[in-house]
DNA sequence: GAGTGGATTTCGCAT
DNA sequence: ATGCGAAGTCCACTC
């Protein structure tokens, strides 16, 4: 079912049409969208109360409920689909709507006094989405074109789990010394040259061969360099919008190697 | 203006239709609502593709875009608001719509082929949104009721600055100790303790008094208890929700001692 | 402007 | 189920 074959739409309408409306949505698992004066409560992990005003609130297939005000990336209420529960109610000629999950147990509930618009739909979306350039794809580009890294690098492992988590890469470079790599697609803060260098030191622990650690990123924030040179850590730039270049032109086949 | 006197609706309409409404939209900062079958791209931070299918466009009266699939409380692209211009074109029958910022340098740009629903309009929202029981709520429901802590317990300062970081709260209990308080407003996990051994540390280093540590949370997790034990801290379960009832019971004059 | 830490974080993946 | 880490995280606050 698509849009056009599920679409309903109330402009200016009275309660008892949205709250008709309302709990057709959520008896058939439709989209709701509705545009009105309300005011909202949460209780849950916090509490929260918001004063009456206008909003938006959309309710998707799979229970997720989103409250935007008029401004702001972020609702201002909201609920996790998965295991919600609505329950529609008009009362004074108020339509309440409240959303209830157990885990964790918490509720949001929307109270309108007035509705401008009312629509419910299904939509229909087999689109894939994809994302490139995100950390693993580093890593994956890496492993593709090891050269990225330096030349004459060697991936032996990834992923691969030592003493206190995860080694992005590991492998040795053209003198034969251990590379450890540690990958991060957006600025370097301290907490990643705290993690390289735990895993060197849990991976000395194993070997007698020299051990060199290498942190890649795009950069480094301003102060990391010092603790980096402290530490005898090396830091090496790499474009993440470089790696998906590698990535989009690199054919599966050698991926394949090695997520096979 | 509020919705009622903002409000347009399109119902099944023509791409031209559409595109008037958006640039309407764009140029006088309404809200734009669109529900139709499209494509979306984004580059910047990483770069992603959706491949064609039904979805809800919001532009919201500071710019923030979102793009939302049928299902999922995120959105499946999205642009936070501020510092965002948009661009709308329409091509062989096709409607594009742009958003571009430069800090960080990146876009979104959404094509629709076909628009079910497109709707404009102005929020008329002044109500204030107040969030109960944060951490800071339940710093300020143990300074406004000391025993919520424990009997006899004095807070003599809050968010005070020390070495390593800020003290939640610090004061003394009814046998004149020091007492280090260190808030979780959820499970506690090692990093609290450290923290609060951190401080602790500080604080000894200033006085010859004895100095007890308190981590104040609603529950602790699993290993945690054994790190506490181990460097001589305590534990006190406090629930968030107590804290917020004592907060709406106490007048706001007492908290203004404090917070003034 | 950059860095730091919290969030009703959400989400996915591993154990 | 639970826990851990990443995110195009966003956001508020400090330096």
């Amino acid at each position: 079912m698509s849009v056009s074959e599920s679409l309903s739409v109330l402009v200016h309408p009275e309660i008892s049409e949205v709250e008709n409306l309302a709990r057709e949505a959520f008896s058939r698992n439709k989209i709701l969208l509705i545009v009105g004066r309300c005011v909202v409560n949460y209780q849950g992990r916090a509490k929260s109360k918001l004063e009456p005003g206008e909003r938006i609130l959309l309710v998707k297939e799979d229970g997720s409920l989103l409250v935007h005000r008029s401004v702001g990336y972020e609702p201002v209420n909201w609920m996790p689909g998965g295991g919600v529960s609505f329950d529609v109610r008009s009362r004074d000629g108020r339509l309440e709507v409240r959303a209830v999950r157990h885990k964790p147990p918490e509720s949001v509930t929307i109270v309108f006094d007035l509705v401008q618009t009312c629509s419910s739909f299904v939509l229909s979306d087999l689109g894939e989405f994809s994302l490139f350039a995100s950390e693993e794809d580093m890593q994956k580009a890496i492993l593709v074109k090891p050269d990225l890294l330096e030349e004459g690098f060697k991936p032996v492992s990834f992923e691969k789990k030592v003493e206190p988590g995860f080694v992005d890469i590991y492998g040795e470079d053209r003198n034969g010394r251990f590379v450890v790599v540690e990958i991060k697609r957006k600025t370097a803060a301290k907490e990643a040259v705290f993690q390289l260098a735990k895993y060197m030191d849990a991976i000395r622990l194993r070997t007698s061969r020299e051990v060199r650690g290498v942190l890649v990123a795009p950069s480094i924030a301003k102060g990391v360099q010092r603790t980096l040179v402290a530490l005898k850590l090396e830091y090496k730039h790499l474009d993440p919008k470089k790696c998906a270049e590698v990535l989009t032109r690199s054919s599966s086949r050698k991926l394949a190697e090695y997520f096979a």
